[in-house]
DNA sequence: AAATAGTGTGCAACGGAAGTGCAATTATCG
DNA sequence: CGATAATTGCACTTCCGTTGCACACTATTT
């Protein structure tokens, strides 16, 4: 049994073929990825698998997904431990206007904001928006 | 002329029955409005129509859209002066889950954030999410 | 091993929101 | 008034997310 099964069980998914396969796509992409992107890459595999797959994984904590303010819902991977729930592991992301690729910058977690009075916050969303790394060529 | 008809004509947006009617209702509005909120409240009137109204009131500062994460774009009036293009004129946006209304928090700025080298930020987008003023009964 | 229950996958179709092209209408200016 | 440009209405399209249903596969029980 490889690493990549032992995860899937450890978060109560069955390891078949197809979530292996996208497991695997999901940890080599260093990016955040659509749908439409696992969808090109598994293009023999039905839009609806993929699409249901990915909502098992973020239901079971494998993936969380990300709005980068595009209209389109992206995913990533959790880090080990990672608990998207709690406001204090809530990171950054970054989405750039070049390559237009959104990753996630997990060690940036977004400060703490003082509200005005009635305002209960329970979650956050923080996307920065410019050049990233590779497309300002540093 | 009235005041609205002034606003718009100050930015080179010509003041039109429709457009008087819509830059209204988003004065009345205190919170963030989705297209399909315009929609409904102007249901005599063509969708498109409101659509292209929107979007001449974004090209042209009146107004500026608000990524709340729920997929749909919503829209709010600018303050007087504001400048939605620069970074230090970034307010965050509270979005809550029970009337699933978004309002915007000018006075609350994003604060600074320090990115990796090689990241250029031009624009950032803070949704805060959880329960409003209104829905928190104080 | 056969029967059965439960889960996963493929196919088809729907629905909402965003966007476009074009014709018709309205406003503006000479 | 007539020409020209801007605005509006209508019809369609596209894209993404989602659901229902049937079949295939896996696990479980006897």
């Amino acid at each position: 049994m490889t690493e990549i099964e032992k995860t899937l069980e450890n978060h109560q998914v069955r390891p078949t073929a197809m979530r292996i396969l996208i497991y695997k796509y999901l940890a080599e992409k260093k990016i955040t990825v659509a749908l439409t992107d696992i969808e090109s890459a598994f293009a023999k595999a039905e839009r609806t698998t993929l699409y249901r797959t990915i909502k098992t994984f973020e239901e079971n904590g494998i993936v969380h997904h990300i709005e980068d303010g595009t209209g389109i819902t992206k995913y990533a991977l959790c880090e080990p431990g990672c608990n998207c729930d709690l406001e204090q592991d809530l990171h950054l992301h970054f989405h750039c206007h070049n390559c237009d690729e959104t990753v996630c910058l997990t060690e940036h977690k977004i400060p703490h904001i003082n509200l005005p009075d009635g305002y209960v916050a329970e979650n956050a969303n923080l996307v920065l928006k410019g050049i990233c790394e590779k497309c300002s060529g540093r």
